[in-house]
DNA sequence: ACGGCTCGGACA
DNA sequence: TTGTCCGAG
């Protein structure tokens, strides 16, 4: 449901940027010879000739809509190109557009605060840069004004004079406009810049739209499509929003929408005004209700994220009718399948962006044998992520076989899968300052670790270490504190840590010495002295797998265990099935091997297994528990 | 045989 | 926190 957030005080200038019919541009990108054809991209052209995903203006003109079949659009537009998307692994591959859609962000984001809402739109807010211009170099004059930004549309502003864009030039340097109009007009020339720019620099074509909240401006970007912008000055809210039927409100497209026009006859957003804020409430909540009411008046104080990429990684795929999946092994094989696609992606935004993903997520949509509408859901389930194809595999497989015996319900019927799906979520930056911890990376007889903070990625030519990185699962209190190289292993780590409960800035605190290597490694791998033998008992090490464990027991874990991922195969880019992610349960390391630890070291583990705010005492461990280990002694 | 494949957010 | 549901494109 929806939620109000404050309004601030000063006005803002946010703009909405939505690429036009973006996956198409991306194939007449790749094949010049579709551009001014009608064209769609369809996925699976076996049945009915693929759906359709994308659609060119020039074939919309005839008809074609997106979620129609291939041979529906072929029927109303015989000339339409189909292009597939690229198929991998038996399933769609996306990647192309992802990248594509990296590719605009990174001109978007220059001109300030910039949101990655989706693979093909972005918020920006430009509220400093549009300042900036005001004091800088205010448009003075109409002949001066961009080529761009003179053929926006101004909302309001009237339009049936003829030379239009004599009136957008007028409006855009008006002098006795008020100081919010002007922001806006400022904002309107950045935006035509940032526009101009990404065709120049990537070929695409993009709408926008500018306002003073993101809602109004994601109203008006598709407002004029394609490659045009629209802006939508203060005065013209109110008449804006009086016709706009709700049904177009972003978060009203479904049952909400429906609710208000079945229940209390509002076709409009401008209807919306008759009801107090009480009373909409009453009807939906206090929280959606005070929403509503500040929609129907233009008013929406959700910020822009500071975010240029994504949140989570899925990859799914639907298995309909007669493709249904109706036993554990091809179930199997099509979790792998999955796994590598979510595998390579995961290791390329570590590769790429430093991330590391915590959590792993399978989905799926089920109907048991016999049952017509089966009324029970295909519970979700999910478990601590780690690294590694066959990891991922593993324990897709662990979660899917946990999932299938909840939906049961220990009921012996036939079962038949008609989606799957596994997410990676809860992403973190590897904590920067990694930099200044590399010194110690450097072995007496051998040169420095890449760094992670000061290049971009990684070269190519590094030899294939294995660079461990340990981050805890739980909250965000994370620093680099050191690491080291041992036996021709490159191994940096990082450790938990906790950061005082309040402050949202990391204190990072710095090792003055690392000594005792090998024993770090020791304590890490549990005896294990090298990679290697990690390796091998890494079954041990991460005695958790996923659906194993009682719930209680699993949450405790989850909340304590500490996730390594190996990133041994980035540089080499080959062999995954060598790589692999390590999980470090804290109750499973042998305590004797810190003994051997610095003192320094030692003070920092215990800073790794502090307990939750929250922690319950009642929770039983096996044998000698590590709290009562790093209990402080005296 | 459902539009498929992704994403984000709110709520209990 | 996990799992569910809704909504977007």
């Amino acid at each position: 449901m929806p939620v109000a957030r404050p309004e601030p005080q000063e006005p803002r200038v946010i703009a909405h940027v939505d690429m036009d019919c973006f996956y198409v541009q991306v194939e007449q990108r790749r094949s010049p010879e579709l551009r001014g054809q009608p064209t769609a991209v369809v996925q699976y052209n076996d049945w009915k000739g693929g759906g359709l995903i994308a659609v060119s203006y020039e074939a919309r003109k005839f008809g074609v809509k997106r979620s129609m079949r291939g041979d529906d659009a072929k029927r109303v537009c015989p000339g339409i190109n189909l292009v597939q998307v690229p198929v991998a692994r038996g399933k769609a591959d996306l990647n192309l557009y992802r990248s594509a859609g990296s590719e605009v962000v990174a001109i978007l984001s220059s001109k300030g605060k910039c949101e990655r809402a989706s693979i093909d739109e972005v918020y920006l807010d430009l509220t400093d840069a549009a300042k900036e211009m005001l004091l800088q170099a205010p448009p003075d004059s109409p002949e001066q004004i961009f080529e761009e930004a003179a053929k926006s549309n101004i909302l309001g502003l009237p339009s049936d004079d003829g030379d239009k864009e004599k009136n957008v030039r007028a409006w855009l340097c008006r002098v006795d406009a008020d100081y919010q109009d002007k922001l806006l007009a400022c904002g309107a020339i950045i935006v035509a810049q940032l526009r101009v720019r990404v065709l120049e620099e990537t070929q695409f074509t993009c709408s926008a739209g500018i306002a003073h909240n993101k809602m109004l401006a994601k109203l008006v970007s598709g407002m004029h499509k394609p490659a045009q912008q629209t802006v939508v000055p203060s005065s013209s809210v109110q008449d804006f929003l009086a016709s706009l039927p709700v049904k177009k409100m972003k978060q009203l497209g479904g049952k909400l929408g429906s609710s208000l026009q079945d229940d209390l006859g509002v076709d409009t957003i401008g209807d919306l005004l008759s009801f107090t804020e009480e009373k909409l409430q009453e009807c939906y909540g206090v929280n959606t209700g005070t929403w509503l009411w500040k929609i129907a008046r233009g008013i929406s104080g959700e910020e822009v994220e500071d975010r240029l990429l994504p949140k989570s990684h899925g990859c799914g795929k639907t298995f309909p009718g007669p493709k249904a999946l109706k036993n554990n092994t091809s179930v199997k094989g099509w979790l792998d399948q999955l796994c590598e696609e979510l595998s390579e992606r995961l290791q390329s935004d570590l590769n790429q962006n430093k991330r590391i993903a915590q959590t792993l997520t399978l989905h799926a949509r089920a109907s048991k044998g016999n049952e017509r509408d089966s009324v029970k859901k295909f519970p979700s389930k999910s478990c601590p992520l780690r690294y590694g194809t066959g990891k991922l595999q593993e324990d897709a497989m662990k979660l899917f076989e946990s999932g299938l015996h909840d939906f049961l319900d220990s009921q012996n019927t036939k079962w038949s899968i008609t989606s799957l799906s596994v997410i990676a979520s809860k992403i973190f930056d590897i904590p920067s300052g990694t930099s200044s911890i590399l010194k110690y990376i450097k072995g007496p007889n051998s040169t420095a670790a890449p760094s992670l903070s000061d290049s971009s990625s990684i070269p190519e030519d590094q030899p294939p270490g294995n660079n461990l990185y340990v981050t805890p699962i739980h909250e965000e209190q994370c620093e680099p504190s050191f690491s080291e190289k041992e036996d021709g292993d490159s191994v940096s780590v990082i450790s938990a840590k906790q950061y005082p409960a309040n402050e949202g800035k990391r204190t990072p605190k710095k090792l003055s010495e690392v000594k005792g290597t090998s024993s770090i490694l020791k304590f890490l791998s549990r005896g294990q002295s090298t990679i290697h033998e990690k390796r091998k008992a890494d079954g041990l090490i991460c005695s958790q797998g996923p659906g194993s464990s009682s719930q209680a027991n699993k949450a405790e874990e989850h909340g304590r265990s500490i996730q390594a991922a190996d990133r041994s195969n980035i540089n080499s880019g080959g062999d995954q099935s060598t790589s692999n992610t390590w999980m470090f349960n804290i109750e499973d390391i042998d305590p004797s091997v810190v003994e051997e630890l610095p003192p320094e070291i030692q003070r920092e583990i215990q800073g790794w297994i502090r307990p939750p705010k929250q922690a319950s005492t009642s929770t039983k461990r096996r044998g000698s528990t590590i709290s009562s280990y790093f209990a402080p002694k005296n």
